[in-house]
RNA sequence: GCCCGGAUGGUGGAAUGGUAGACACGCAGGACUUAAAAUCCUGUGGCCAUAACGGCUGUGGGGGUUCAAGUCCCCCUCCGGGUACCA
């Protein structure tokens, strides 16, 4: 019999389909429950490609095994399918994103029904379905609707807002701006990038490097826009802690820490010569203000204007303009060689009362901290190179832990920058009457921010890296949000009853003049009017792609649910999702994003934890082979040939390269699933795509590995489909024991996501049941269920060899019995000094003594002794020997 | 620059501080076949060596801890990913 996989795999997911296999058990007694996700993906038109199965077939093993288990399990599956290539397509060919969304996730359904994956269909949701997105719009006007206490750090509904008195006083209007400015969703001016040429907004990734558009190669600038934003940094704190006790890898929560990138310091009040109001800088280094030699603003900061003096204006104004100009990669180029201008004007150094200039300069950013700071080039990488370029003071306040002579002398003199710690010198003023001088850095920062709090100069302060969330793209394919602005200026949501909002029928998908969103060309649907005859118009920006996978995973809890977001009892039932595996791309911001508004509702009490992700776990990326010439030119895939092991172009036969390198539609290296399935099969698929090596780190993608999963397969099948290899009667003890091994590996390699070892192992007892000719017809069932998860349409199709007419999905996994396991003997192998040189098998019972007299004994032992005299040796019972001679 | 990973045969990789290279690919040889494919069997880190045995060496480089290091510590090199002046 031939393993006919076609035949076979076709058969299986027809049977799984027809039975509704893996439809979600509405029991919601059992006390075990598993919750298994995937990072859904963004239809492309390109199809599946083999990064998509990696994650898929890990939760898939991962979930089958937890069915086996007696786990109610919720495994889902569904479409991120709004975005930027379904509307640029739009505006290519005027076809409706909708139709061009429905067919790509027609492919992506197909093409992952053929991979024989385990979701429960009946629970597929799509964030275009206004099904959907209804409840995208609903989560959208609780944050409109929330505000952050930050006493509780703790989101609340708007209706306990207090309003103080003072503001009540001051009418309507101005209760109004008091509450939006407390909001959680807000309207403001942002900066957006623009393409004049195009007349269209960018995103960040469609510019390039050099601050072209990709797309026509002019230039792009910024522009202010009116942009919904989320106040994200309130939360920023409870981001921080938040997955302190989640099984999350640390990197990822290396990378969110620094992503939140808390810093403590203080704010610090420099009073401004000549002028009435203050300049607060933020620094984490209060302790070096009498360091502080000048002063630098961002050019967009609010006070450059007022500061700068009419003698230095022009050099001011064409700096700043000169600024706005710039890309962020200008900006961060320009590193090396810092710019910036005098503003002719003096703060007051508030430990000393010294003036000191204040300049304007690119390398302080607006949108951290308060945007200006203290400059400390004594103390400062930074500012001490912009002090060096322009000739300011630079002046030494701390005597440096350091033991060459002549780097102390450079740092005293201001010729080094020294940025770690030391004893304060230059620190003290009689007429402030501070003095830190001698104190080191942990205590200086302590006396100062306290001197400065008492005197009301400063406060001790944290400070957030983490920036609003800019909320609204300009574009058509997106969710609408349930706003009108109306001709008096008042903003009002719709209400709940009205959603969804749908979006209009278009004619063109190009955007408006000013960069408003294709929306406002939807004449009829734009313009509202109210009861009043009030006129309004909707809001035409559409919510960022995040929206939709923000929540996700909330309502494949309830998909079909019309009356609420979702049922209360089932979301505490399943929440939180027990494993969430996807790609390490989206380890800040769709995970930041997603963690944000699960607090808000928790908050608000919608959902019942405060975290969504309880275990999460990033596969790796699957790279391929590429080819590249000796002078690096990159060769496409379909221009190569192999011979012997190497590789040569096949137009002008010089000699290739062979590299490793991303999968890309120019290399012609992507490899695409379907290939790989009409060849061996889907579950050569999965198990390769597992076999590869560990799930987090990223490999190559190599057709000949295939090979050896398939060969696997084969080999299983051909023995067990046949019915002379099966006996009934006792098993071989040493086939009991491969299979007890086989077991217990395969759980516990799958309890801690560890594929490719399991797969090996289950090789290792194909291999010595082939050499035994025959296992027990109690094996062959056991088998079957053990390879299920990994291999399911071969191991239901041995399962239903063997007599079964049921589907082996909920058969309980096998329980692996210790007793097989023991063994009489061990082979103990025998080190002299740390090099094994033989081994002697030994009763596993043996004591110490036994050992140590049965190893002195043995000829070899005594061969490798030389007739010394061994000055201790190390037993290590089932394990090593080791014979220590000292020479 | 900074942060996070990583480096093991020709290749992908395995190895609770305890026999490095499991398992597989590839390759070589053999069986079956008119032949090929498929399948099955044997061998396969390098070097030396044998009738058979056996020995030396070996986890990017250099130090260290340990009875024992791919694994722990320090320094260096190279590669990959992330990030961009965060005060």
């Amino acid at each position: 019999m031939d393993y006919n996989f076609q035949q076979i795999e076709k058969k299986w997911q027809k049977y799984w389909e027809n039975n509704k296999t893996f439809k979600t058990p509405d029991d919601l007694t059992n006390p075990k429950k598993c919750y298994v996700l995937d990072m859904f993906p963004y239809p492309s038109g390109a199809g599946l490609h083999v990064g998509h199965p990696e994650g898929y077939t890990a939760t898939d093993i991962y979930s089958r095994y937890k069915r086996m288990k007696g786990f109610n399990v919720l495994h889902p599956m569904g479409w991120d399918a709004f975005g930027l290539p379904a509307e640029q397509y739009a505006i290519q060919t005027g076809t409706h994103p909708s139709i061009t969304t429905r067919n790509n996730c027609d492919t992506f359904r197909r093409q992952i029904k053929e991979l024989g994956l385990s979701y429960d269909w009946d629970r597929e949701i799509n964030t275009t379905d206004p099904k959907y997105f209804r409840w995208t719009q609903w989560i959208f006007i609780q944050l409109y609707n929330t505000w952050f206490d930050n006493t509780l750090q703790k989101g609340r509904p708007i209706s306990d807002l207090e309003i103080p008195e003072n503001i009540k006083k001051l009418g309507k209007n101005e209760v109004a701006k008091y509450v939006d400015s407390l909001r959680l969703a807000y309207y403001d001016n942002a900066q957006v990038w623009w393409c004049p040429s195009c007349r269209i907004v960018c995103a960040n990734e469609e510019v390039l490097n050099d601050g072209s558009h990709e797309k026509c190669g002019n230039r792009v600038e910024k522009k202010n826009l009116r942009q919904w934003m989320l106040r994200i940094h309130h939360y920023a704190e409870r981001l921080l802690t938040g997955f302190e006790n989640l099984d999350w890898p640390e990197g990822i929560k290396d990378m969110q820490r620094n992503w939140i990138g808390r810093s403590t310091g203080a704010e610090v009040d420099f009073g401004i010569q000549g002028l009435d109001s203050k300049l607060t800088v933020f620094t984490t280094r209060p302790d070096t203000l009498f360091g502080a030699t000048y002063m630098v603003i961002a050019p967009e900061h609010k006070l450059t204007e007022i500061i700068t003096t009419d003698a230095c204006r022009d050099e001011v104004e064409k700096y700043v303009k000169a600024t706005s100009l710039k890309s962020d990669l200008d900006r961060t180029d320009l590193a090396k060689d810092k710019t910036g201008v005098f503003t002719g004007r003096y703060a007051i150094n508030p430990v000393n009362n010294k003036p000191i200039p204040i300049w304007v300069a690119d390398y302080v950013l607006t949108g951290y901290g308060t945007g200006a700071i203290m400059a400390v080039p004594a103390h400062d990488t930074r500012d001490f190179e912009f002090a060096k370029k322009f000739n300011l003071p630079i002046l030494c306040i701390q005597d440096p832990d350091v033991t060459d002579n002549d780097q102390k002398k450079r740092i005293l003199e201001g010729n080094e920058c020294w940025t770690e710690d030391g004893k304060y010198i230059n620190s003290s003023d009689t007429s402030t009457g501070i003095d830190i001088n001698g104190l080191n850095k942990e205590a200086g920062i302590k006396k100062i921010t306290d001197w400065l709090e008492k005197k009301n100069l400063g406060k001790a302060k944290v400070n957030y890296k983490l920036r609003d969330w800019l909320f609204s793209r300009q574009r058509y394919w997106g969710e609408p949000f349930p706003v009108i602005h109306w001709e008096d200026g008042e903003i009002t949501l719709l209400e709940e009853k009205e959603l969804p909002l749908q979006l209009p029928e278009l004619e063109k998908y190009l955007p408006g003049e000013s960069g408003e969103s294709p929306l406002a060309n939807a004449d009829k649907w734009l313009h509202v009017t109210d009861s009043k005859g009030r006129k309004g118009r909707r809001e035409t920006n559409t919510m960022p792609q995040w929206a939709g996978s923000c929540w996700y995973y909330l309502r494949f809890i309830d998909p079909g649910n019309d009356e609420m977001i979702f049922d209360k009892v089932k979301e505490k039932y399943w929440m939180p999702v027990d494993l969430y595996i996807g790609g390490a791309e989206h380890a800040v911001l769709h995970l930041l994003y997603s963690r944000f508004w699960h607090k808000v509702l928790f908050d608000l009490g919608i959902v019942s934890t405060d975290e969504p992700y309880q275990k999460l776990f990033n596969q790796g990326m699957i790279l391929a082979f590429a080819y590249e010439s000796e002078t690096g030119m990159k060769i496409p895939a379909d221009q190569v040939l192999e011979r012997d092991g190497k590789f040569y172009h096949s137009e002008n036969g010089t000699e290739l390269r062979q590299i490793v390198a991303k999968m890309s539609k120019s290399l012609k290296n992507v490899v695409n699933p379907d290939d790989v399935t009409s060849k061996y099969g889907a579950d050569s698929l999965r198990l390769y795509e597992m076999f590869m090596g560990p799930l987090d780190v990223t490999k190559p993608w190599d057709d000949k590995g295939v090979k050896g999963v398939f060969n696997f397969l084969g080999r299983t099948f051909r023995f067990f489909a046949n019915s002379e290899n099966i006996f009934t009667g006792n098993e071989d003890p040493e086939i009991l024991k491969g299979l007890h091994h086989l077991i217990k590996k395969v759980e516990g390699d799958i309890e801690n996501l560890r594929f490719n070892t399991g797969i090996s192992a289950m090789m290792i007892f194909l291999n010595l049941a082939m050499k035994k000719g025959k296992v027990s017809y109690e094996t062959a069932l056991t088998f079957s269920k053990v390879l299920a998860p990994y291999a399911p349409h071969l191991a239901e199709e041995i399962w239903q060899l063997l007599g079964n007419s049921r589907s082996l999905t909920y058969e309980p996994w096998p329980a692996f019995n210790e007793e097989y396991l023991k063994e009489d003997n061990f082979e103990y192998p025998v080190s002299f000094n740390g090099k094994t040189r033989f081994s002697i098998l030994l009763p596993v019972s043996a004591t110490k003594e036994e050992i140590i007299s049965a190893v002195l004994a043995d000829e070899r032992a005594v061969r490798w002794l030389d007739g010394k005299t061994p000055s201790n040796v190390i037993v290590v019972p089932n394990r090593i020997v080791n014979v220590v001679i000292k020479n």
